[in-house]
DNA sequence: CATTTATTACAGTATATTCTGAATTAGCAG
DNA sequence: CTGCTAATTCAGAATATACTGTAATAAATG
């Protein structure tokens, strides 16, 4: 494996800080920034050293993406080690993410809104304004919810072809 | 201003988790939370109080929660102080945080995708591995990203009738 | 089963973030 | 101007998060 060059480091370093902001770690951003850029799948050592980050860092980042379901193991003929790659398909990629952080916050929120509601009517004391905040909010997260599941069901091509279609969608809709 | 009931505690407590889970701070989200099931608006002292933490804490969340256009500030009569409220609608609330979120995290990365690609042309060594990579996730976020543009323009009633024809809509387009 | 190689767990350290409380600034009323 | 209240800034403390290196475990080889 070579060194990086400038123009990997620096979508590398960006991936980083990116995933960062969205609360993912910098450096399990910084993993499938690079197996996503690197043309053949790499072993942990690979990654430890291009990233120069410890081993052991790695180990927990591979983890990490595995449980974000980002990632996929491949062997090469006699060699013990493990090798990763990740998706190519930035839109496949997305929806895999999407769908797991849907599970892992969107669902829990709105959970927690149920239970909130049915404590709020079990209340002693009626608080319309309440029932009123809690009832919108778990409205709309049900509708983003369920159009993010129907959306996240289709093919990435027909995705990707509603989204070129652009301004055109809803002239056809009956708005 | 009266004591946080049980159902308004939970609430608020989530909604900062769920902020942190989001790159949010927990405090800037609490206040959120609070000033969108209070009533009322309410002054910094209030807040302080309703949620135990430093008056100087809230008075950076609440230029925070500004800087995301989430606060709207109202004085009340004979009163010095200045009382805030936020959006009631879930709906225009996000829109507005969504906005703000691409221009602070989706921007940047395109500019860096497009920059990325000036330079991989430019290298001294081609690469059209590294050039795909780049193109196919640029050609990604342009798309979400117009999308999203559009869709953020359309008036809140439309989005929910939009959302709530949920199957139907598909079916309705030429795929 | 001993040896080599790969992976993981974890304690301790480093770093980054968040929060507090005191000090400062700003605005207003008399 | 003086005194008073409100709002903000900021240095340092507290906390949370991330990272390293070592030690332990597991897995494959011969």
């Amino acid at each position: 494996m070579t060194e990086l060059t400038p123009v990997q480091q620096k979508f590398i370093l960006h991936w980083g800080e990116m995933g960062a902001k969205w609360g993912i770690n910098r450096t399990v951003a910084q993993v499938h920034a690079l197996l996503y850029v690197w043309p053949e799948p790499l072993n942990a050592d690979d990654i430890t050293q291009a990233l120069s980050v410890a081993r052991s860092n790695v180990s927990t980042s591979l983890k990490e993406l595995n449980g974000w379901g980002l990632l996929k193991t491949v062997q090469k003929l006699g060699d013990r080690k493990e090798h990763f790659e990740t998706f190519e398909d930035p839109w496949e990629m997305f929806r895999i993410v999407g769908a797991e952080r849907k599970r892992r916050e969107l669902d829990p929120t709105m959970a927690l809104l149920s239970e909130c509601l049915v404590e709020q009517k079990a209340a002693r004391k009626a608080d319309p304004h309440m029932e009123k905040r809690l009832g919108d909010m778990k409205d709309f997260f049900d509708n983003v919810s369920a159009c993010f599941d129907r959306a996240n069901k289709l093919p990435t091509s027909t995705l990707r072809k509603l989204s070129k279609m652009g301004d055109k969608l809803l002239k056809l809709l009956p708005i």
